[in-house]
DNA sequence: CGTCTGATTGTCT
DNA sequence: GACAATCAGACGG
């Protein structure tokens, strides 16, 4: 049960990388399933890759290839990204050619048994000792909400999620949602997670979350420190 | 809670 | 041929 959800537009996203990153936080990521199944999750971590000097970007210094070419498209296209031998990553192109967001974990909120299905039958565990993942677990992680969500390069790459005739993939703000209040939400800056080479671009604050979010995937107690002193500052 | 390791394959050099 | 924007499971405190 959602109230005034709101389809986000080219003119919402039209923001630069970083700003794109923190203004996704708290928006909804919808899924319609060949089904007719709507999945949807809040947006509670992102992270920015620049082009240009950001060495850990896929566009860094310019490189283009066949595979980062969404990186290139105008704002809100996604740009899905094959990792690690079996694992999806997805990205949102921002309004720098070259610069995306990858969202890095979403609470999910509906829709949440098909996700515990799409994320079992990728176990390759015994059944007999699966254990059930707990709802806030389900898209902790940026391969993991693909995997929930149903999404891949292949059917999900190079969509605009703007485009009103694509109605399998959206962004939705819903601020009136019941158990969600905007207000509420504090931000978290943060070096980005996963990140080896790039030296010096390793300790730039360019992941955000949702502070005290069950479904972040990786917190910072520095961070995290940095904000309750400012707050006692107030 | 934290740290470590093996799995697995598309992509680029 | 080396690497990768990760994950699950194992093990230690």
């Amino acid at each position: 049960m959602t109230f005034n959800a709101r389809r986000l537009n080219k003119e919402d996203l039209d923001l630069p990388c970083q700003e794109l990153a923190i203004y996704l936080l708290g928006k909804v990521l919808v899924r319609k399933l060949e089904d007719d199944t709507i999945l949807k999750g809040r947006i509670v971590e992102t992270e920015s890759y620049l082009g240009g000097e950001d060495k850990a970007s896929h566009s860094f210094n310019g490189r283009r290839t066949s595979s980062n070419e969404p990186m290139y498209m105008p704002v809100g296209t996604c740009y899905v990204y094959f990792t690690y031998g079996m694992y999806h990553c997805f990205n949102i192109s921002s309004r720098e050619s070259g610069a995306a967001v990858l969202l890095r974990a979403l609470e999910p909120f509906q829709g949440v048994e098909i996700m515990e299905k799409f994320r079992s039958n990728r176990n390759k565990s015994k059944q007999a000792v699966r254990k059930k993942i707990k709802t806030s677990k389900l898209c902790d992680g940026p391969s993991k909400l693909c995997i929930s969500f149903d999404i891949t390069k292949e059917n999900s790459n190079k969509i605009d999620l703007t485009d009103p005739e694509n109605d399998s993939l959206w962004l939705e703000d819903d601020p009136d949602h019941p158990d969600w209040d905007r207000k509420e939400m504090k931000i978290v800056k943060s070096a980005r997670i996963g990140i080896n080479r790039a030296e010096e671009w390793n300790s730039k604050p360019l992941r955000f979350y949702v502070l005290n979010n069950e479904s972040v995937s990786k917190r910072d107690k520095m961070a995290e420190m940095m904000i309750e002193n400012d707050e006692n500052v107030e």
